[in-house]
DNA sequence: CCATATTGAATGAATGTTCAACAAATGGTC
DNA sequence: GACCATTTGTTGAACATTCATTCAATATGG
């Protein structure tokens, strides 16, 4: 339903989840705003209790009280529960998917230089924070056993997946390398996502800029040829 | 409270999904099992139910009902749901780190083959299954929001990375690398929760096998000296 | 004044916990 | 070994709470 709505705007918002709720937007809040207003504010408040409380503790009565809004209101704009968090899930595979689009475009034609943007665009402070990652791993805990998510939950989805190895069948040619490219982009995109679980987590001795310095050591490592 | 005892028995049975309930085994079952036995039933019938309906849908009736027992059963062997859920965190948690201690010892001097050694300790059955992929993934998904659980939630702690630091430490001087040891470490172990997440995701495209490629062409390419 | 949005109390279902009754093991005594 | 008392384990119904959902009343904007 939102796919590719305007996902940007809440992209550059950047980590929110000190401002209690969208109370200090500028956009009409007290009542009676455009239904796309409602639904993203509604949106953005279910990452924040997603965030902070995890799924399970995510109650209706959050989202709307971190809103700002009365407790029937979400019945009235998403149906359920249920569909309010797959719209909140699509939302953020939109976002997502938007971001490392943008950023491949702007990469140039060079596929060494290509890899290396999609690696930066991982970790960049728009997608890659606190608030964010913890909405990401509350929704994969969820998402094997419940058939609706998974499409949605692996943020890097199998076309994506398909743009790495390309990149990687590319440059092993270019660059005389052994490896299978569909062996190696699985290694690559792996890494990238246990990256993400520790940022995640929390641990004290990851942060994001160690996380960048491990991708690169991962492809200075894989293609010493174009990143030594 | 459960630190240790007797993990390796739970841990050669594999997987048991499909198997309802422990009503099978050969222990008394019927009733008055001693407390030991009951505990550890109702901790795997707690795993049973986190993998096959998320953190969020587990309800202590089903961990109950997967166990063949009464409602009532697990506020007297447990105090309460909370203290269940930790008690099955903290028994994967001396499972999985039971598992590559052993392994560990019994790989020998040759540094390159004990950290070959660990890699494949991560990838094995009795560790590496849907059922406790699945439930590790239900507590990843709320770890964050739950300070009780942070320090369990990642089963490769501390004292794990320091070991990866000075397995890459030492091959880094006979290999004559040019990385930083906790720089690549990092990468390392990052990329093994990832293909750990890729697995439990139950995307097609990853199984064990090409996880343990994956791993393999990292080792390859971040040490060929050793892994050539 | 009509369509649309919003409120907040009422409702009912789901679920964790408690507990009194009951059953099985244990151990001591003859 | 038989008997009984005590401890320990088990049951299932009752209870209290939390929470998603519903909806009649109300407010808003066009």
């Amino acid at each position: 339903m939102w796919s590719m709505t305007a996902p940007m705007k809440a992209a550059a918002r950047e980590e929110r989840s000190s401002d209690t709720s969208g109370k200090t937007e500028p956009e009409k809040r007290g009542r009676k705003a455009s239904k796309e207003v409602r639904q993203q504010q509604l949106i953005e408040a279910t990452i924040d209790s997603l965030a902070k409380r995890g799924y399970a503790e995510t109650t209706m009565a959050d989202v709307a009280d971190g809103a700002g809004l009365s407790r029937g209101i979400v019945n009235f704009h998403f149906e359920s529960k249920e569909k309010l968090l797959i719209a909140t899930l699509q939302y953020m595979y939109d976002e997502y998917s938007a971001h490392w689009r943008a950023a491949l475009q702007k990469a140039g034609d060079d596929p060494a230089r290509q890899l290396q943007v999609l690696v930066w665009a991982d970790f960049d402070r728009s997608i890659c924070n606190k608030r964010k990652l913890a909405a990401w791993l509350a929704f994969w805990g969820e998402a094997k056993s419940r058939p609706v998510y998974q499409a949605l939950s692996s943020s890097r989805d199998a076309y994506y997946q398909q743009v790495f190895i390309d990149l990687c069948a590319t440059l092993k040619e270019s660059g005389g390398y052994a490896y299978e490219p569909q062996v190696m982009a699985l290694a690559l995109s792996a890494m990238l996502e246990g990256l993400w679980l520790r940022l995640m987590m929390g641990t004290e001795d990851t942060t994001r800029e160690t996380a960048l310095q491990a991708a690169n050591a991962f492809l200075a490592a894989a293609f010493p040829k174009h990143y030594g």
